[in-house]
DNA sequence: CAAGAGATCATCT
DNA sequence: GATGATCTCTTGA
């Protein structure tokens, strides 16, 4: 089942929470492929000085603002894209970004993207997880309730979670130590243990 | 293995 | 003009 609108109007971190363990399915002229979601990160409004939002409505920013569901993607040092989810109410910007996946299909297409055979080197990261998916700018704004890109509920069951600071985000103050990120215990397809 | 440098550009000051 | 929600490669212990 492709997760509702409903699921991405909660608040930020149960997102985060609840996303581990469900599945990033990106269609493409060249194929299907799907990850299995092992690590995500919350971006919690205009106070989180973590959050790109916090430092007003810009025309970057701007999507943040809007409803829940829908792609966030930005550049980032001039080479990957970041993939998030909106969430939570229309004028409260805040967002999940997908650091981490567990390839389960179009692995062979992620690994012509990503040039690597190596399996746990295709998407365990935010910007490995873009390349693999062919996540670019042309995806901000995109739906997360079409059919382009979403997420799906396989029934799964619950995974067992560890939470830990969020990664890069030393410049953010008192707002760095927030165990916002989260991961999929024992997983060996996140960014870092 | 850990640490450091470099790559490169959209965005904001 | 500075900087970043990253990644890869090189260096050196």
């Amino acid at each position: 089942m492709k997760l509702s609108r409903r699921f991405y109007q909660q608040s930020t971190v149960k997102v985060a929470r609840q996303l581990l363990g469900k599945y990033l399915v990106r269609h493409h002229a060249k194929g299907i492929t799907v990850g299995k979601i092992v690590e995500t990160e919350a971006y919690v409004g205009p106070k989180d000085k973590a959050c790109h939002a916090s430092r007003g409505r810009t025309a970057r920013t701007e999507i943040m603002f809007g409803p829940a569901g829908y792609a966030y993607v930005y550049l980032i040092y001039g080479f990957y894209h970041c993939l998030n989810f909106v969430t939570e109410r229309t004028d409260y910007p805040a967002a999940v970004l997908v650091r981490a996946v567990e390839p389960i299909g179009g692995v062979e297409l992620m690994s012509a993207r990503r040039e690597t055979e190596d399996f746990h080197n295709l998407s365990s990261g935010p910007g490995k997880t873009c390349q693999a998916f062919a996540i670019d700018r042309s995806l901000n704004g995109a739906d997360a309730c079409g059919d382009v890109l979403y997420v799906e509920d396989r029934s799964d069951p619950v995974p067992s979670i560890v939470s830990r600071p969020r990664v890069g985000v030393d410049y953010a103050g008192s707002w760095k130590d927030k165990p916002w990120r989260f991961l999929i215990r024992g997983s060996s397809f996140v960014s870092k243990p």
